[in-house]
RNA sequence: GGGCGCGUAGCUCAGUCGGUAGAGCAACUGGCUUUUAACCAGUAGGUCCUAGGUUCGAUCCCUAGCGCGCUCACCA
């Protein structure tokens, strides 16, 4: 045991093994959801079908209202709450025994659905089950886990003290829910590709890497699918999408975590304008699915996500909200030094640096910024008379990328020259060797294609109102916590969260 | 990695212009059959993040460290 364990819930555990109640039994109860069935009791005035009949709920006992001999408590499962009301006269056996449960407990419980005088939904028990001890005082019942280390340390006892947190994570797995009947609605089918990669690709990061021993050699933990993925075009599976976890071995902001999740979608015959017509209607119809509206409010500001989004040209917001055009290399670096941004060694790179600092700010959104310099834009196909410019665009939110994509790279010599410029630059972030395997599978020929990739956590955040990435992922990144073993070798003790 | 801030009971927070600390909730004892942040009376619970320094004396001041938050940098 921890120094967390309470002393009397400790005794009381040897109380109940003395009476031999086992505090943690082998089998739990069969329990109909919380929610159904307070939908089906009714009210006072208007009896639903399930009034005056029993009904065994299980869940976790938050806390007791004790009046001698009555006693009220709340208990929460996963769909919702319910009071359960334990009456010396009709509880038989337990009535003594209730002495031994705490706020925090799990329990089953059978009994008479009904009301109480003020028309509270009320579990009138005759039979109580002790289904799990909990020893671990619970939080303080009102404001719930405030702390926001212990929140993210300690989700296991978030989710249920805390109001609303896992009401987040219901609707982040009905989103990706939504996203996968979209797709195959569409004749999508989901693979899965390698998470460890010999080589690096499919974006620009610092990647994790790890020593594969049967193979002596070291991979990376994927900074991006893409690659893999649109091997699987190569090969003539024509609509594919993966749900990948990404890993970047970078900062931790409000919209970064090192490992996060990425929708990434390929499409044969498909080009850039498509992608953009399944973003907007994907989001539009994920957010009609699990929000049932179209408008969100995300950090304080008011969003429509109804197809189409405003469009807006990369070129056109360089030159309005810069002054010069992209490739003006003198009104470039001068914008730049009048922004004090770091010339970091690659003009094209620079460029782009002024972008985001001069533009994306004014994206209030959802916008597409689209037609993107080919230099920034290594897998992406050039667009039909203007070499210079990448047939790509990003959807822009409040200021936060959304999502990327291209009309697909997929000449050969073309690719191989990108990488090959890629690994000559001086970029650290740039891969260190040619992927030939992959310029092998565009030799054998891919055709035109379509890909799109969303931030899933953003998109969640987008649709749940949280400002922060890690409200919408259950174990955010966070230093691991030191433990300090006892003495007895068996104890091991939280130095403080 | 830089700057700013925070760290006190299981939880939420006060407080000490430097004299080793309080409240509410949770727990424990007693009372109460309609509460819903129930109520009333009582009890117990602390390495004031850690280590140095200054001082007669440090939870408080100083320095360093650890953890967390905000922010900047980084993140095609």
């Amino acid at each position: 045991m921890t120094e967390l364990a309470h002393p009397d819930r400790l005794a009381k555990i040897e109380a109940m093994r003395a009476e031999g109640l086992d505090p943690y039994p082998a089998r739990g109860v069969a329990a109909e959801a919380i929610a159904d069935l307070i939908a089906a009791l009714g009210t006072p005035e208007a009896p639903g079908p399930r009034a005056g009949t029993t009904a065994t709920i299980a869940g976790r006992l938050l806390s007791q209202r004790d009046f001698g001999k009555l006693v009220f408590a709340p208990v929460l499962d996963r769909s919702g709450r319910l009071q359960i009301g334990l009456e010396r006269d009709r509880l038989g056996d337990w009535w003594p025994k209730r002495k031994w449960l705490d706020g925090g407990d799990l329990v089953g419980a059978t009994g008479v659905l009904g009301h109480t005088k003020k028309g509270e939904p009320t579990l009138w028990v005759t039979e109580l089950t002790l289904l799990a001890k909990s020893v671990a005082p619970p939080p303080e019942k009102w404001h719930g886990l405030v702390d926001v280390e212990a929140r993210y340390r300690r989700r296991y006892v978030d989710l249920w003290a805390s109001e609303g947190v896992s009401a987040v994570f219901l609707k982040r797995s009905r989103i990706v829910s939504a996203i996968r009947r979209f797709l195959e609605a569409q004749g999508y089918i989901e693979v899965e590709t390698p998470t460890l990669h010999p080589i690096l690709g499919g974006a620009a990061a610092r990647p994790f890497t790890t020593h594969y021993n049967a193979l002596d050699h070291d991979f990376f933990l994927r900074i991006a699918p893409e690659l893999y993925l649109k091997r699987c075009i190569v090969g003539g599976l024509e609509r594919v999408f993966e749900i990948a976890r990404n890993f970047r071995n970078e900062g931790l902001s409000p919209r970064h975590n090192p490992e996060f999740s990425m929708l990434e979608l390929y499409e044969a015959q498909a080009d850039y304008r498509r992608m953009m017509e399944i973003s907007e209607t994907m989001i539009e119809s994920i957010a009609r699915e699990v929000n049932g509206t179209t408008s969100v409010r995300f950090r304080g500001v008011d969003y429509d996500l109804r197809a189409p989004f405003e469009r807006a040209s990369y070129l056109e917001l360089f030159e309005k909200h810069a002054g010069c055009a992209y490739d003006d290399q003198p009104g470039v670096r001068a914008k730049a030094r009048e922004l004090s941004i770091p010339d970091p060694g690659n003009f094209s790179k620079l460029s782009n640096d002024v972008f985001e600092a001069c533009v994306e700010d004014h994206l209030h959104g959802p916008v597409i910024v689209y037609d993107y310099p080919v230099e920034i834009s290594p897998l992406a196909k050039r667009k039909p008379g203007a070499p210079k410019i990448a047939e790509r665009f990003e959807i822009f939110l409040g200021g936060m990328e959304l999502g990327n994509a291209f009309s697909e790279l997929n000449d050969p010599a073309d690719q191989y020259q990108r990488f090959a410029e890629q690994v000559a630059s001086k970029d650290p972030e740039a891969p260190g060797e040619i992927d030939i395997d992959y310029v092998q599978a565009l030799e054998y020929g891919m055709p035109p294609a379509g890909g799109l990739g969303i931030g899933i956590d953003r998109l969640v955040m987008v649709l749940t109102g949280q400002d922060t990435i890690r409200d919408v992922l259950l174990f955010p990144a966070l230093r691991p916590r030191s433990f300090e073993s006892g003495e007895s070798g068996e104890v091991v003790t939280p130095k403080k969260t």
